[in-house]
DNA sequence: GTCGTGACAGTAG
DNA sequence: ACTACTGCCACGA
């Protein structure tokens, strides 16, 4: 068991980095399995000490990356083969449907 | 100990 | 499809 008395932000770049290429979790997916709801501490977790991590395996519950970090995002789930949905305005979002990670 | 902020989520119009 | 409002949790000042 590992001890509890780790740093939320620890546990957080721990599940963001357990997920594997091809794949992806939404915020509160992140933080539904730290036991928590705080899906925005995630995101700001993520901004400061995301840098470590495949932050762009994060997306949220819509299936959008994160914001401002759209076309960065793209580049690697491109190159990772994540599936991808299109909209008709060159707008894209993560299928979670198949893509979504669960521990 | 209180307030404000944030790479969110879900519901309603 | 969009915006607006509310609810949740963690962190810094």
């Amino acid at each position: 068991m590992r001890a509890p008395s780790e740093d939320f932000v620890s546990r957080v770049l721990d599940v963001v980095a357990s997920i594997p290429s091809g794949r992806a979790m939404a915020y509160g997916d992140v933080a539904a399995a730290l036991g928590s709801r705080a899906a925005r501490a995630v995101g700001t977790v993520m901004s400061h000490y995301g840098s470590d991590v495949p932050w762009w395996r994060v997306v949220r519950a819509s299936g959008h990356p994160a914001i401002d970090h759209e076309t960065r995002a793209l580049q690697h789930f491109r190159a990772e083969g994540t599936p991808l949905k299109w909209s008709r305005d060159g707008v894209y979002r993560v299928d979670l449907t198949a893509a979504r990670h669960t521990p």
